[in-house]
DNA sequence: TTAGTATTTATATGTTTGTTTGAAACGGCA
DNA sequence: TGCCGTTTCAAACAAACATATAAATACTAA
């Protein structure tokens, strides 16, 4: 095992959990995903990874079978607990019937994203930012595997927010949740236009919670205005 | 002339308008501002650029230095247009007197990149795309340069927002303004983070105006929410 | 025209890139 | 112990990279 592309890794878990160092593979993975985040995929080389891995530079290929499927390792890895993570909170609010409230709605998306943030052992904030990397470069096949995927969540928070604002038209409705979650992940990612204005890098609060209390009030605001 | 890094271009202008090319550097900076949006800095060579330009390799550092310095180049093309012209609305609107209404300031802000987008001479929307794409790779002495020439530029609407929103403290309005640019940004660059889930294409309607039409009421609700 | 500078060209330099290879080391099981 | 599948390793690969250099060409001013 180990060479071909297909592997997304099943080792067994070390039975005594040993406190140093986890898998080869996952090493790779931890370090891939801070310098996708830190310096973009095209200028993370394999022999940054790998060094500061302490694995093999023929490790990547081994485990992962090239430097573009590592990537889709690393960034799949921590997409489909989020998506799961919203999925599950907006089942949780449906069916407990009653009126669908824009807020609350919102909040189906910005818990699993802070709980995310808040976790370290899940990369913390390092994934949103990863997203939002991987947005504005273009990895034509990731954008392929992920829209054959998860497709669903679009839909699913788009029929929820046209019965929480029945008032919009579908247009105005799309426009809407274009912007709101395109403050919300950009929130979360720490992408602070200002910020490349000013010297000081004080500004970045950093704190998740802080982002949150301030955030969901201006997105309600913006998803709730008149029509 | 030329190999000095410091030369940013002074050519003549040909005297007989030629329709055919431009300036050598001109040619090599328009395939470079579009290269650079479409696949990032890293991964786009001075042989993709100097091929598309149909001009020679060397003639990339001869005229410019630097790979780096060319991408200063191409970026403060741009820039410093843009920013004066925000500057200029916004001296206009402030010198007209009379309460400083928070959809004109947000405004001030939007003409100029709606016209930016609207003008092929300038490279349409590919600078706030390129921005945007600064914003979040990190070209640590393209940031440098920046918040030396362009602090003002949030100074001057971080002032004005204060006026046309007294009842927030300067915390809150931080926030708000953060999300608020965060947004606009975001919508001229196009970067639609549900777009990602979607395989439509269709979605991007793309029209510069239509994205004016919706995004100012989400801003200035979000904005002007009750705190 | 001629002299001199500005620009373009072809070619070469030395790195660094992702990937491959074949052998060595490891680990569980007979 | 000896075997065998799995994993690691050092070394090498061609390709692509940014940059440098010197010769060739284009242009301008006298």
């Amino acid at each position: 095992m180990g060479n071909a592309s297909q592997s997304v890794k099943t080792k067994k878990a070390p039975e005594i959990m040993e406190a140093s160092k986890p898998d080869t593979a996952t090493r790779i993975q931890d370090v891939a995903e801070r310098l996708f985040v830190e310096h973009g995929f095209e200028a993370t080389s394999l022999r940054m990874i790998t060094q500061q891995a302490e694995v093999n530079l023929a490790a990547v290929n081994y485990h992962f079978g090239s430097k573009d499927a590592l990537f889709e390792s690393v960034f799949m890895r921590r997409l489909a607990p989020l998506i799961s993570g919203c999925l599950a909170e907006l089942d949780e609010l449906e069916q407990q019937g009653g009126k669908l409230e824009v807020e609350d709605l919102v909040k189906t998306f910005i818990r699993p994203c802070l709980a995310l943030s808040k976790d370290p052992s899940r990369g913390g904030a390092l994934f949103v930012r990863l997203l939002s990397r991987t947005l504005v470069e273009n990895h034509r096949q990731l954008r392929e595997v992920i829209s054959q995927q998860y497709s669903v969540f679009v839909q699913r928070y788009s029929v929820a927010f046209q019965k929480a604002l029945p008032e919009l038209g579908t247009e105005e409705l799309a426009w809407r949740m274009h912007f709101a979650f395109s403050v919300m992940f950009n929130a979360f990612a720490g992408n602070d236009v200002l910020k490349i204005f000013v010297r000081s890098q004080v500004v970045s609060a950093r704190d998740p919670d802080m982002i949150v209390k301030h955030l969901v009030p201006f997105v309600v605001a913006g998803l709730t205005s008149p029509a």
